[in-house]
DNA sequence: CGTGATTGTAACGAATTCTTACAAGGCGCC
DNA sequence: GGCGCCTTGTAAGAATTCGTTACAATCACG
């Protein structure tokens, strides 16, 4: 989805995991960060959306389930477990809680690399979107046409722009998609005037919508952070 | 999207361990069809297409491996292969070769239902599948649309910061939670003014859930140590 | 009780976001 | 070209969130 090269982040409070673990994948072809601690990963996710997340469970500065839980939510990135522990129930927890896989140390190099190909395999052909229309919340969205249609059957047309955002909002519902994400998605230079723009986008496909603004239900803002837009999606 | 229920295709020359994978399955609310022979498998691919093919690597009639590429190529189920064989190199070039993923016999049926959930999960487009609802002491709390709905249906919304502390509360009720761990799991700086930001944090939250001042019934505190969330909850 | 430490909450203010209004640019049409 | 209509970005003021501060209430302990 992004750059050429898979951006992989990787969360591991020994060095010399971290080392190993972005030579074998540098090697193999993937973009690498690093970070020790948990809140230095948090504060990295603000600002840049890895396509995987390798994280150690055994964290000193937090909880690393609960930190895959987050992630799970509100990331879009595949999420890898590395872990000490062993046990079936620890896996079975870690899957259930939102990660994707879960390997064991030790580890061999060669199969983390080949775990995340196989996600990121899965995660490319389902991105390639041809479909040009998607259904929620009682609407059904005609890109093509550029037109929203009622329950009832009646249309509003959106722009381009707005269709932009909404496109971007429908293939990754009931996930946080942040305002960084968005400026990298749609074309906005990182300019401090285009987040406005971005607010004034939002706001007018919120009203073709019909959002009740003290209430919003499809489109939710998260202060601070971004926003997410509920409901099920179903292209066609 | 498929049925309601996702198909599980099983391919083991054992009869014992597609029974244990099919009871196993279809008690996670999966549906099931087993196959003892690649060549009967094969043919019956031809009339239905499963989510997700299990297939056992030591076949008597077909090279597994060649049969995992084809089903990689050719159908869009995800692909995870049980196998016997523990090198790493059999697990790096099954993978490579199209497989989702790869469990070690012997296995627990416990962490291939959890390892096809999150398999799916990916595929399917927006259909939040980890837990992400809480009910507790007539309240639900929707953290994805950070709502909470009262036993007669009333919603109240709440914001972010709430939401991180009512989620904390709830993945660890009836247990001390001490203002550290709080700083730790929310991303406090560990500066000596967040603490209050806590408390105020707290009061905000408790006033949403109508807790009484003077008698709070859901989070205790505990002076000169922090709080404790008391309640039955269950995760949905 | 009295004292100091801890906690609750109202009030303020900074940062962020929403909305409305306006202007610039594009496009068709006469 | 001149005119109107639509799209889209920018600016400005309102609204919201949330941390900080200040002060009141509460607790532990003598």
């Amino acid at each position: 989805m992004t750059a050429d090269q898979p951006h992989v982040a990787i969360l591991d409070d020994e060095p010399e995991i971290r080392r190993m673990l972005s030579d074998a994948l540098q090697e193999a072809g993937f973009r690498t960060t690093c970070y020790g601690r948990a809140t230095e990963f948090e504060a990295a996710l603000r600002r840049t959306a890895p396509d995987v997340c390798l994280v150690d469970l055994g964290l000193p500065d937090r909880d690393g389930l609960a930190l895959v839980h987050r992630l799970a939510l509100e990331s879009g990135a595949a999420i890898i477990i590395i872990s000490g522990r062993a046990q079936v129930q620890d896996r079975v927890t870690g899957l259930e809680l939102g990660a994707d896989d879960y390997i064991i140390k030790p580890f061999d190099p060669a199969e983390v690399v080949a775990r995340i190909r196989a996600r990121l395999r899965k995660g490319r052909s389902g991105a390639a979107n041809t479909a040009n229309s998607a259904s929620f919340a009682g609407w059904k969205a005609h890109f093509e046409r550029y037109m929203l249609v009622d329950d009832s059957g009646r249309e509003t047309s959106f722009s381009h722009a707005e269709g932009e955002v909404l496109r971007l909002f429908l293939e990754s519902p009931n996930r946080l998609i942040t305002r960084a994400q968005m400026q990298e998605s749609l074309g906005g230079a990182a300019g401090d005037s285009f987040d406005r723009a971005m607010d004034v986008r939002i706001s007018r496909l919120r009203t073709k919508l019909g959002e009740d603004p003290k209430n919003p239900r499809l489109i939710k803002t998260i202060y601070g952070a971004g926003y997410i837009f509920l409901g099920d999606v179903r292209w066609s």
